[in-house]
DNA sequence: TCCGCCGTTAATCGATCGTTTAAACCCTCA
DNA sequence: TGAGGGTTTAAACGATCGATTAACGGCGGA
């Protein structure tokens, strides 16, 4: 247990389990690892959370709601900006990426941490997948309204196409980002281009470059 | 076990290990579960594979090998139409994009199962990792020199951040195909929009044009 | 025929898992 | 001072994990 760790025992376990369960997984994170660290006893778990899956559900909720609150007020300051017709696409995207790059990167290794746990979620147990939809779900709608305005000549098909595309895009990249600097050096081809950490605003730059392009590409005819 | 099962008893033990550690990760599936679903000995993990990391690297291996070299095949037949000059980028991704989305909604569920399994892969230990790379690296390597020519005027790092984001819409968005039959759903928020299994040449087509496209955004100035 | 090897089998190893219990602790308030 | 509720503790529960062992079957070559 550090020194300047907190006297919580919720948050203890709290910051112990996403320090634990990011660089790990889930599956492959014991409660006796996640106690340990946090300098707590085992039974704690129960009697704060009820079990390992509410552990769980709890870290991420942590992390989560704020992030989905800052999304959603970024929104809704763009919105109020342009009263009227289409919404920029760019600036959806940036409302919408920003907050999680700005926690991840910007947030020091704690933050960095969250983003590997945001990006294994969708591919652990459908316990923490339940968590995750629950959270983002209004938030999720909120934006689809934002894109239709933004792009109104879409299909809803192909709309949903490049909604799970860029989203996609946003969780690949971060999950990468964020475990730049554990991988042994032999496994960084993917990112070699790097050097270093980069800033939150050249990682926001690029994310929304892409996406932005990708989202108003124009179908080419079957 | 059913009753067309294959009497080879490695290839019985691939089978069921694709299968099972596609719908619950490496870390959550166990050797009893693989060997149960095999109608195998659990030692013979042991015998033919000498551990469960080696069952794993084989499942990867069975199937990212022939991709590769359907994935190389498509990008040498590519180079030899246009022996001069930028490659059409279009025909670059769709030369790395197509293999994978064919064998996956094209090969039956036994092809969905390895699409689950494929996109599972960055969120697990080490380990999987390793054979993951060790596989694409080379193929990587040839499509890095295809798609320099196909995009002279970007920066090394641009360069990089597209490939990144590039993978980032392959590997998600073909996760959510294969994960679609089997969610819960009111899970299924992110892909309501598909009626059914969409086709190869759909899932393509949309790919495709989304990547390109994000390939050749202009980066706004800082 | 019998030896030797390959494939397979049942059984067990020690370790670790999530969960649960019952007793002890500590602080507050009557 | 002492009762009581919110926290914490040590210990154990049964279950399951990956790995390992020794023995067994059958088939081909000597």
């Amino acid at each position: 247990m550090p020194p300047d760790a907190p006297h919580d025992t919720k948050t203890r376990l709290l910051d112990a389990a996403e320090s634990l369960l990011a660089s790990q997984g889930i599956g492959n994170t014991s409660l006796r690892q996640i106690t340990e660290k946090a300098g707590v006893n085992l039974a704690l778990v129960k009697y704060h959370f009820d079990s390992k899956d509410g552990l769980v559900a709890a870290t991420l909720q942590r992390r989560l709601e704020p992030i989905n609150s800052i999304r959603i007020r970024l929104l809704e300051e763009l919105e109020a900006r342009h009263p009227h017709g289409p919404l920029p696409l760019d600036d959806i995207l940036t409302a919408l990426i920003q907050p999680v790059v700005d926690l991840g990167l910007g947030g020091g290794p704690l933050g960095r941490q969250f983003l590997k746990l945001f990006g294994r979620i969708f591919s652990e147990p459908a316990a923490a997948m339940n968590v995750m939809r629950q959270q983002m779900g209004p938030m999720i709608q909120r934006f689809d309204a934002a894109f239709a305005r933004a792009l109104p000549h879409l299909t809803d098909s192909d709309m949903g196409w490049r909604k799970m595309a860029t989203l996609g895009v946003v969780q690949h990249s971060l999950l990468m980002l964020s475990m730049m600097d554990e991988l042994p050096l032999h496994l960084r081809l993917p990112i070699k281009f790097l050097r270093g950490t980069p800033k939150p605003d050249v990682v926001l730059r690029q994310l929304v470059a892409f996406c932005s392009a990708g989202m108003q590409a124009t179908l080419p005819p079957e």
